[in-house]
DNA sequence: ACGAAGCCCTGCAAGC
DNA sequence: TGCTTGCAGGGCTTCG
């Protein structure tokens, strides 16, 4: 379940493969994700050369010269470098065959995730002109959010992770965000105070920071393995920890649900 | 404008 | 053991 971090991470990964890099062709095995891929797609990028690996939240853009391929991974899905005879395996869904001989590979079994190819500035597609600020610049802090969230009476962990307000944050973080801060995840979040959305601005910076950096330890992996970036094995205070004692406080983390997602909280130490 | 619910898809876990 | 059922989850879309 590629979040920010993992999103960010894969960029990092695959840039310095396809940077500079021309695309030979494309092969399309499955085209349909969330979206179509453009069955042409192999024709709009082949013999293009990359000139950039960028991101918007979670969406990667590569930038062709001519256009912008922009994927997202969905839940499940991943990118990674193979040397260009291995053999693709059941969700291996496209290659960019790339010209030193090597592929970039998309996998994504649940296929939530998509891949368009945008003509123009890509901030102004659709999906992204509306989207929120990025939650690692100095736009994205604890005014912004205390001044968003007047009168909204959503709760305050489904108001964090709808990306029109800041993107790339997801449930694992947010859920984890919101223990380091003490704000119970229900509490709708035009009652959060300005002080603890301070607290919280500057949590969600630095759980993401921290996972970045433990992901790009790992860079490695990119080439050949299985594009798994394996921070993920970072200790959770919460997500998944329903039922067990807070590492805390020691009391038992409650689970519900708050717009269909797992939330987990301690009555104790978030208020 | 806001908020709640629905939907897409597959692997995995739990139940029989 | 094998089959069936239920569920998780990002985020766009639809409906109220």
């Amino acid at each position: 379940m590629p979040e920010l971090p993992e999103v960010e991470t894969t960029r990092c990964g695959i840039e310095p493969h396809v940077l500079e890099k021309k695309i030979r062709s494309v092969e399309l095995r499955e085209r349909q994700l969330r979206w179509p891929v453009p069955a042409n797609l192999g024709d709009l990028v082949s013999d293009r050369k990359v000139q950039s690996v960028g991101r918007r939240g979670k969406y990667l853009l590569i930038d062709t010269g001519n256009g912008t391929v922009m994927i997202h991974l969905g839940m499940s899905g991943s990118l990674r470098i193979v040397p260009g005879k291995t053999p693709a395996e059941k969700h291996d869904h496209v290659d960019f065959r790339l010209q030193d001989g090597n592929a970039l590979r998309y996998r994504d079994p649940r296929k939530f995730g998509s891949i368009h190819w945008i003509e123009g500035d890509p901030m102004d597609h659709p999906l992204l002109v509306s989207l929120g600020p990025e939650p690692l610049t100095g736009e994205f802090d604890g005014d912004y959010l205390f001044r968003q969230s007047r009168k909204r009476k959503a709760a305050v962990k489904t108001f964090i992770m709808d990306s029109h307000v800041v993107v790339g944050v997801g449930n694992i973080y947010a859920n984890e965000a919101l223990f380091r801060s003490g704000i119970r995840p229900a509490r709708a979040a035009g009652r959060v105070t300005r002080q603890k959305f301070e607290l919280l601005a500057f949590n969600i910076k630095q759980i993401l920071a921290e996972a970045i950096k433990v992901g790009g330890t790992t860079l490695r992996d990119f080439i050949g393995g299985d594009g798994e970036p394996g921070y993920f094995k970072q200790s959770l205070n919460v997500y998944g920890r329903g039922g067990l004692p807070c590492r805390e406080c020691k009391s038992i983390l409650k689970e519900i649900r708050l717009g269909q997602r797992s939330s987990v909280y301690c009555s104790q130490c978030q208020k």
